[in-house]
DNA sequence: CTCTAGCTTCTCATATGATGGGACGCGGGT
DNA sequence: ACCCGCGTCCCATCATATGAGAAGCTAGAG
């Protein structure tokens, strides 16, 4: 937040801070008084309340019976209507229970954006430890499996364009490190229809995930099934994957994507 | 938006834009460019265009293929974090598709912000014909089933307080219109246990709600039921709501409220 | 009960930072 | 070719946000 600015950026000071409030908060725990909003982001009290009066105002923040703040609900309908369009979420839903049931461990459905991957859903095992994930959140491309199935389906312009942006932070040890590799990965992904992401992310995580294609078959999202290294063996790696294709078939169909078609279908058994 | 603030209020006048700029991107249907944003909001293309570079930049509002603006993803996670705080929504969602599959109408919960409800969570039963209210969404409470349901359990003083901020807008015929007509619902209401909205808010749209109560028996939020007139019968009422009951019992128990208590419980059958 | 400490709320003169006029360039339609 | 609408960019002007500081609150300690 408070690192320099790309280049030639647009500016308006005000409402960078009234993000750097918002960020604030999002992260916090707990609701802040106003006096640790101001000292955190090294503003005047007299500044500092100012922006929380107006984002009061907006619903954008709310105080709590002690008078600290915290996000307010007007954020939660902005929220909705951002994801309305991709009415996916809706459609997708239903198939990712199947798939839950299934597999027995927990689904995500995420799409891309910039070098990123954002989780717009995700649907637990009942019996499962919870995982850390929170919907809306992001993780970079090249270390999540979603990314890397979204990326090896891609027409390969869009897929370097966005390989190029990508900063490569070490997550793990086994995390992917440099674009060569992650060409090579993607090759892999394309051969076997799926993706994988062996503790790339995070110690003893292991996913997998295929995308789902529209009518140009081109991947508008992912779906992934995650789990305990322990539990997602290699061995089951394709039985995982077979539920996932017919995951998201389902999911196309129900989009309106070409139901016939062929291509990135069914049946994989290395 | 345009419209004079109440009093001695605080601005920003850059902060008030760029709400407004993401307010005219949620309303509208479909991308806007922009000429038309600026045009809507009476801003110099130059000034529209800053505010969007920025907005952009924070991932609030994103472009689409053709260089159109629509919200960004950004807001759907700080909406995520918004609702986190409300974990009520993730543990009463089995609750609540029980309910659905029970009484085959949609339900919804709900919070009570200032004079307003918000919808939380929707469920709605397979076949039924898509009903128009969009979660995070809000509503006046006057009008509302799960308004009703949370007010008539609030502590006097509380309910009197937030009455008297109530604008009484007319959605229907029916809508209550008057202070006075509200206490004696609201009266009506805490007698069967049960809140009605006789197509007070839309015509032909009839909902019944009951409060979630919380470990002190206060309302924390509602629940309820809605459908088309026709289909939700009067004699039908006591049957709907007992199912309400047993399911708001049910989130309250998962959410650690006490299971024992007496209070706002069970059967209903005048 | 009073005093103090830490917090929030408010006011106002100042200069910083947002503003919008306008120039430029692109693309699509006639 | 030309025009028109739209997005991008630059920069001098002044309206706007800014922050020092004073005044209010509240709670807890003495």
């Amino acid at each position: 937040m408070r690192d320099a600015l790309p280049q030639g950026t647009y500016k308006v000071q005000a409402l960078d801070r009234a993000f750097a409030v918002l960020d604030l908060l999002g992260e916090s725990e707990t609701p802040l008084g106003l006096a640790q909003v101001a000292a955190s982001l090294q503003l005047h009290k007299s500044t500092a309340h100012r922006f929380l009066m107006v984002l009061e105002r907006h619903r954008m923040v709310e105080r709590t019976a002690n008078g600290k703040f915290r996000l307010g609900l007007r954020l939660f309908d902005f929220g909705n209507r951002a994801i309305e369009q991709y009415d996916l979420r809706d459609r997708a839903q239903p198939h990712l229970r199947r798939l839950v049931t299934e597999t027995e461990e927990t689904a995500h459905l995420a799409l891309l954006e910039a070098a990123r991957v954002i989780y717009i859903d995700k649907i637990e095992p009942t019996r499962s430890v919870r995982m850390i994930t929170r919907i809306g959140a992001s993780n970079p491309v090249h270390c999540t499996s979603v990314g890397k199935a979204i990326l090896a389906f891609l027409p390969p312009e869009r897929a370097a364009d966005i390989i190029r942006r990508i900063r490569f932070e070490r997550m793990t040890s086994r995390t992917i490190a440099t674009a060569e590799a992650l060409r090579v990965e993607l090759d892999k992904t394309r051969r076997r229809g799926y993706a994988v992401d062996d503790e790339e992310l995070e110690e003893g995580l292991r996913c997998i995930a295929v995308p789902v294609l529209d009518a140009q078959r081109l991947p508008v999202a992912a779906v992934s099934v995650s789990g305990p290294s322990f539990r997602v063996t290699a061995q089951k790696l394709p039985a995982i994957a077979n539920h996932l294709l017919q995951c998201v078939r389902g999911i196309s169909v129900d989009m309106g994507y070409v139901p016939s078609g062929r291509a990135a279908r069914t049946v994989v058994n290395a």
